[in-house]
DNA sequence: TGCTGATCATGA
DNA sequence: TCATGATCAGCA
């Protein structure tokens, strides 16, 4: 039976009814109950899953800065795991300001924050053989950062943060940060943004994002899953 | 073989 | 174009 796309759920318990309704489901049979059609080619099919989630859990924010389920606050994370619940990717979080405009003074305002105040973690169960449509997905999880965690969060951020507004973007890697990472995002190596150079002049610099490692969120899910 | 840097799709 | 959704693939 083709479903309709449903409306957002209009409290934590209902949005994690419909988690618990999906969970063991496979992508290709969630795919099929909403007509959508599954990629061949894993090349071209980046994010799918992420999407595919969102609207059969009623997700509203599209590709707006604003959290997936807008009226809960709540941000929707599929996370690609191994059978023994292990991530295998880390995590996209929010692009990273580079102007000092879109700047946020202190940890308190930033999107990485706000973003990560309250996540629905949702496991997709990867398997080396296993096809895209053959992949279950697991149990979800509600998530706010525990005091030890927001604190490591905060000091990554803060740490980075310092660098942009240094102006010592060139010199940021992944290797930075412990829990929290900087890494090109952007369509191809040619995108270019407006950031701050050395010496505080405006220069031409790749567009970055703020991902969480992946230690960090097998963390959150060994926490959960071991209860 | 884990991780970093690069890349792909979609929607407003 | 730039935000979202992420995974790919080569190298240390």
């Amino acid at each position: 039976m083709v479903k309709a796309p449903p409306a957002p759920p209009g409290s934590e318990a209902e949005l994690m009814d419909r988690v618990l309704h999906i969970s063991g489901r496979t992508l290709g049979e969630l795919a099929a109950q909403f007509s959508i059609a599954v990629p061949r080619d894993p090349i071209h099919a980046k994010g799918w899953a992420g999407q595919l989630l969102e609207r059969v859990l009623g997700a509203t924010a599209a590709s707006a800065p604003e959290p997936d389920f807008q009226d809960l606050g709540v941000e929707l994370k599929t996370i690609p795991v191994n059978p023994h619940g292990t991530p295998l990717e880390s995590t996209y979080v929010c692009n990273v300001p580079l102007e000092p405009s879109s700047r946020a003074p202190n940890w308190e305002s930033s999107t990485v924050r706000r973003k990560l105040a309250r996540v629905l973690w949702l496991p997709i169960i990867v398997t080396p053989q296993s096809s895209l449509a053959q992949r279950p997905v697991g149990r979800g999880m509600l998530w706010s950062p525990d005091p030890v965690q927001a604190g490591s969060l905060r000091q990554d951020w803060e740490e980075l943060m310092d660098q942009v507004c240094l102006g010592q973007l060139e010199s940021i890697t992944s290797h930075l940060g412990t829990c929290l990472q900087i890494r090109p995002k952007a369509a191809n190596a040619r995108a270019r943004r407006w950031g701050v150079g050395a010496q505080g002049e405006r220069i031409r610099t790749g567009p970055r994002g703020f991902y969480l490692r992946s230690n960090f969120t097998a963390g959150i899910l060994r926490e959960y899953y071991a209860n």
